[in-house]
DNA sequence: ATGAAAGCGCTAACAA
DNA sequence: TTGTTAGCGCTTTCAT
């Protein structure tokens, strides 16, 4: 019995009613090849008729599948579908699930919790994204034998992860601000998960930071004398940092997220400030920004192609193919106009 | 056998081990109240031990439910995903699913075929955006006695809706520019979907242009003086046919979507056309644009709340509750800076 | 070409 | 409180 009062009609009743086999009933749907013409015809008439759809949960169940793959977000779906890069990110992953017959399905933190997400989550492999993965989930992962394949994740010996060079792209960024002769430089950073205790060795905030220092060791700066701030990866956010960020008054502001960048930067457009002839700023992401005033300076990273990359990756492994290299992407800096040489 | 070539572990395994029934192990992970203290304790000891997770899709199976609902999409991902105003809606739609426990599976036409789609998606409910549904997809809904509310599905007895008033909406766009004085106006459309054969009648585009034409009626205006086009709802489009608009030299150009109006704005801009003074336009959602030279002039209707409202009522009908009215969100004419008083 | 029947792993009604 | 067992609807092996 259904939501409607009806009973819902299964394979045993075409079966019945058109007088052959259950067998016969689903190589019709499934293996045409495999039964007569004549009984086929017959068959899915009758079924026709019942209006009769194989239940897919039935189905899945049978065959240990499910036909979608996960996207295990870092933060909420409000936040996450706020961030340019990773709506990107989504697209990238979309297409190829599209093109294998797949769904995706966007798995939030169930209860804040992620290990509980990944327990309760019907889906054939999983993509991560923006985190190191912790031990709970990553042998959750492991004892529900899901493929798992990370974006951003950054080294790991038991899954693969795409990204770019982070390290060296956030060298690239600070040493270009650096080579502009900006001394007084504050740092927007990116909000530190709270899942993952090893973040600070591992993580990409850790990578970015090591390329971060190596830019300063170059130029001799030392890495006290920049200012650091943290928020997370949104125009809002961004937008009501900036006060915050002027008090340090910095000739430069160097963010881990064009998204925080766009926010500051309207945020002091709006009162006044001038960039980059009073102040100058370089993001990260390359997000596309339609009508806008101005060209962000930034570090250019494909997400689209981390997106479809992470998704082919995870579906080799599905498919049992033994991928052990851990893909990465080009990065490269984008000369907008909110860079000025000092 | 697993893909690690290890036998899967099942609730049998546990119950087994523990000495206990498959029942027990049941309950004391689902009904802990129904067993002794001691005996959940002892289960869960050797679920721990033998690293036991209830497979969630067996559990699903036997439950008949998927903690999931479908979003299906207009279009590929790739191209939803570029219109703001459906993030938007994703992003209420993923806010109340979060706080159902429930994913948000995103289903594309499967092999161009939402029927397709809509026959293997393993979710409790459907949330459809953009058309009417056709015949085949509603009766295939109903047929797998699945929930299924619609946005900007407009008037259906068999469905519930979640829209604006589109035809007032459309009225007081074209207004604003006649109003203004504007008589040489080009109207861009929305790609008409080829699933709704009875899309002319019913539709999203049929009752915006049934606005559009009240409007014209109450001005006097001939609606052969005006210009017609058709494109998609994103930014790429718009400035991929603004020059095809200009052709037509209309004094203001009235689009179905915020994107599409972006757009056009990047191209007139880039030719050297400024906006208001040689060319007014007007949107139509009112998305939020970051970072833009100007506000749009628009028409506001809100998307979070749009697929917010959209999920609650798909809640609720889950739930058996009978919702029976057709929820009508509210809009607003936005008066930005690009429509100029002639 | 066709069918009987044994799963798939879990839930829950029913019995004890 | 605990256990037996019959489903859930489909796939698929193995006979025929």
């Amino acid at each position: 019995m259904n939501a409607n009062g009806k009973k819902r009609i299964t394979i045993a009743d075409i079966a019945r009613e058109s007088g052959y086999s259950k067998t016969a009933v689903s190589f019709a749907f499934n293996a045409p090849e495999r039964i007569s013409t004549n009984a086929r015809e017959k068959i899915l008439r009758t079924a026709g008729k019942l209006r009769y759809i194989p239940d897919p949960t039935a189905r899945n169940f049978s065959l240990g599948r499910h036909s979608s793959i996960g996207f295990l977000l870092p933060q909420s779906i409000d936040t996450c579908l706020l961030n340019p890069y990773i709506i990107d990110v989504m697209r990238g992953l979309g297409t190829v699930c599209q093109e294998n017959g797949y769904m995706l399905t966007i798995i939030p933190p169930l209860n804040d919790s992620l290990y509980e997400a990944v327990k309760n989550a019907t889906v054939d492999g999983l993509i991560t994204m923006g985190y190191l993965i912790s031990d709970g989930v990553g042998s959750l992962a492991d004892v529900r034998a899901m493929p798992l394949v990370m974006i951003d994740g950054g080294d790991s010996d038991r899954f693969l992860s795409v990204n770019i060079d982070d390290e060296g792209a956030a060298y690239i960024q600070l040493s270009a601000a650096l080579r502009a002769g900006h001394r007084k430089i504050s740092i927007v950073s990116l909000p530190a998960p709270t899942l993952t205790p090893d973040f600070n060795e591992k993580g990409l905030i850790a990578r970015r930071f090591r390329g971060y220092r190596k830019a300063l060791d170059e130029f001799s700066v030392d890495e006290n004398s920049l200012f650091y701030f943290q928020s997370e990866a949104t125009y809002a956010s961004g937008l009501a940092l900036a006060d915050e960020i002027m008090k340090t008054q910095p000739t430069c502001i160097v963010t881990m997220s064009d998204a925080q960048a766009y926010g500051i930067m309207d945020r002091l457009t709006s009162i006044g400030c001038s960039i980059p002839d009073d102040i100058s700023i370089i993001g990260f992401d390359n997000i596309q920004q339609h009508g806008c005033v101005r060209k962000l300076t930034t570090i250019d990273q494909p997400g689209i192609e981390k997106g479809s990359l992470a998704a082919r990756t995870l579906f080799s492994i599905m498919n049992g193919k033994k991928t052990t290299k851990a893909p990465v992407v080009p990065h490269r800096l984008i000369e907008g106009g909110t860079l000025r040489t000092l």
